[in-house]
DNA sequence: CATTGTTTATTGATGA
DNA sequence: TCATCAATAAACAATG
């Protein structure tokens, strides 16, 4: 309808939710984890459209990156200074969108799905206290473990299921589903195709598009001709290395139910929300999630 | 003080 | 129609 030509994306708003933006900025760089600043240069630099509004969307991108758990926290290093930490996906987030719609997943990814942690009561009279230096050790582990899932390599580590993370050893070259060679890969399952695309302006060459364009550009597996998507990229995050330690955003999960159960989180038959669902559905707030304060004033 | 991060609430869209 | 997901607003804490 509007056409909009060549400047593609300048007047309408991109076919990705900021989950699917996100991980897209996240999985664009070379250490597959950025800075809220990087994430959000990533998606001005290539969507204009989100050159304006910025406070509005950026209060949106960071409500995403706290409230979804597949973004994990990555603190800095001392030797990286900076504000903020790293943002990074759980490796175990899966295919959060392999419907083939990058606005809407099947379901929202969620870390301890089944079980609530009856294991670990709140003690009558104390609340958990972490570990401190049991938390270093493991999430030295986890590092390693979260990076080799980032690098899609398996993990040769045993990790433990702490923090749900341990979950995320794939045992056989497991690539991640935002990796680029999956997107690639993956044969794009949109029902009625290119027609879930918005406008002429969201045509993709041949079956390679559909997915993500923009990080195409980016590696250059597309013509410049997609250059028009955005600007021309620049290498964020450069020389960063192990950043540090992967973190879980909500360390209010406790210690795993099934140490043996790779697929208990991710896929447990019951996706088992944090609270139900989101705040909407008016179910009171999860065993073990602090909540607020009770009275439903309205 | 500005940025970053967390949380709650509301509303609209979408899928089953 | 209902349940869930996403977008948005807003308040607030933490941090450099």
């Amino acid at each position: 309808m509007p056409r909009p030509g060549r400047n593609t994306y300048s007047d309408q708003k991109p076919p990705y939710s900021y989950i699917s933006l996100t991980a897209m900025a996240i999985q664009s760089s070379p250490e597959k984890m950025l800075p809220l600043s990087d994430i959000y240069r990533f998606i001005t630099e290539r969507f204009p459209f989100y050159r304006e509004n910025a406070p509005r969307w950026q209060n949106s991108l960071r409500h995403n990156l706290s409230f979804n758990d597949c973004f994990i926290k990555i603190p800095r290093r001392p030797d990286q200074p900076g504000k903020g930490s790293f943002w990074a996906l759980h490796p175990a987030c899966g295919d959060m969108f392999e419907n083939g719609s990058f606005l809407r997943r099947r379901k929202r990814f969620k870390v301890g799905g089944a079980a609530p942690p009856p294991a670990a009561p709140l003690g009558p009279g104390g609340p958990p206290p972490p570990p401190p230096h049991y938390l270093q050790q493991q999430q030295a582990k986890l590092r390693i473990s979260a990076l080799h899932a980032a690098a899609h390599l398996p993990v040769p580590v045993p990790v433990p299921a702490g923090y749900g993370l341990g979950a995320v050893t794939q045992p056989s070259g497991f690539k991640h589903p935002f990796a680029i060679e999956n997107i690639i890969a993956r044969e794009y399952k949109v029902p009625g195709g290119l027609a879930a695309f918005p406008g002429p302006g969201y045509a993709l060459p041949g079956q390679l598009g559909p997915a993500w364009p923009h990080v195409y550009a980016h590696t250059g597996l597309l013509e410049p001709d997609y250059a028009a998507y955005g600007a021309p990229l620049k290498p964020l995050c450069a020389g960063q290395t192990l950043p540090a330690v992967p973190v879980p955003i909500k360390p209010a999960v406790p210690a795993l139910h099934a140490p043996h159960a790779p697929h208990a989180f991710l896929a447990a038959g019951s996706p088992r929300p944090r609270s139900p669902a989101s705040p909407q559905t008016g179910s009171p707030a999860a065993p073990g999630e602090p909540l607020q304060s009770t009275v439903p004033v309205h």
